[in-house]
DNA sequence: TTTT
DNA sequence: TTTT
């Protein structure tokens, strides 16, 4: 179902509040900016850091928890693909972007209100009443599949090894 | 819906062809034997090769391809997790086994028949007549949730940014 | 110099505080008890928790950091590779050890007395006086290569694109 | 020795063949056109394929080996880290770009005529006659460390447990 | 813009 | 044995 993997793993410190908007569809997408430090010497020998801000997308479920619990300065890990967009805005300059479009999220570090989230398409969300993101929305269907859900007929002693 | 990160990548060779046995419940369920090979320079500066057999786990419609398509030598890309049981034999003796459980699997290099192919829980398959392993099941049901599948009601004109 | 990939990473808790132990060469060799927790649904659509315990092995300034910094309770992020190993008892039988051994390590959430570490041979350090764990080593050599560690005679402005 | 996590794990095939520069310290820069595929259904329930090509950049000694040996369309492994870049062109306006540093290749598939490669700092790379990129140069010096290289000083009997 |  |  792909021909090639494109991984991303990030663990870093949030560097605002996040950002929940909603499609036409319902759907949460939230955008982090999220922070990954790393430290070399240079030729000098002197001590470097260099920060990247990660764009981090989370659109569904997954980023209605993350719009929910996830704030300035907390640390989060992130499991995601790299995604490459360019669009041309209205005065002809085409523009580049680079985002991480999470499918897995743990919020890292105590003081947690919450554990980890993940997997799952936004999509399968009905529609919520929009600007009002949902806080207890009711779950009539079944959760997303996670890594280690191995199914609804599974069961230890099912299996013939 | 998880407290940790249990993560496993693995590009490999088959040191086998794949085994595949059916559960009570009709989940495929396929074993391989795949091997992971590094290098490194004892104190004498001889280099020392080392190589990691990893028995790794399919379950459900990525046992069923995976026992289909891949055989010996094959080199394959996996992901998943690390999973360590215990069991007592009849002996009284406790034995272990580490097993790495797949939720994502690539076939690499050329000959390939395939691409990748992951997610999804074993148990959405319906029961097969089990001991013959499907070829050509129908497809009733939607596909298992990938990584980079936004859900349904997605679209990229749908997004406000 | 490799034949495969054999990459593993968790984020986990410590069961218990780390263990340092000292090779005849005087490297230090830490070993933690790191527990990932995954949740899924069984066929009761009861919600089942399932622990892994893995044992994580720090050689050499990683294994002498993880021994000084991290505690029972902290979460950490460890990446490292899968080494399966066989011994046999005195009693004739056959034990088998799964261990995860660390290439890169980062104390996870508030309360860190330090950052990451991470990468370089445990062998580069110089004998201690073993017993005690060297606090503040004297550092005679070049750090150990870091992922973003361009190298000595690296410069941006050095670079023709 | 750094603060947050920034991983990328890619598995693709080339667009192109590598392109090999030298900095003016004589250090090789090569440059990736990596593509990976995934799929998704949309809201019709056609099956879209989404393309990505990342930009790859290898230093040092790993920029020499990628240079020298992978072609277009050969399938690679690539690990390392996302890093953001802003230019200011001479007509003032800014431009992004998004590299993926390499820290670990590998070479996948048949025809392969080398294993994997990794690690290491391009710094230690003696200068070479620049201009002429080095086909054939003599390895004076000890590889660079891997992930699995324990150091010189290491030996298993070497390990008290 | 975060964090240590 | 941890953590939420």
């Amino acid at each position: 179902m792909a021909r090639g993997v494109n991984k991303v793993i990030l663990v870093g410190n949030l560097g605002n509040d996040p950002e929940t908007k909603y499609t036409q569809g319902g759907m949460a997408v939230t955008t982090l900016s999220l922070a990954t430090t790393s430290v070399r010497k240079d030729r000098e020998g002197n001590t470097q850091e260099r920060t990247e801000w990660h764009r981090v997308k989370l659109f569904g479920k997954l980023g209605e928890i993350a719009g929910e619990y996830l704030r300035k300065g907390r640390q989060v890990y992130i499991e995601g693909s790299i995604r490459y967009d360019k669009f041309t805005g209205q005065d002809g300059v085409e523009k580049y972007f680079t985002d991480i479009v999470a499918d897995e999220m743990q919020m890292l570090g105590g003081g947690g209100e919450g554990g980890g989230a993940g997997g799952g398409g936004g999509g399968r969300s009905e529609r919520p009443s929009r600007p009002a993101p949902r806080q207890e929305a009711p779950r009539k269907e079944a959760p997303p599949a996670k890594s280690n859900d191995f199914g609804s007929d599974f069961a230890d002693d099912d299996i013939p090894f």
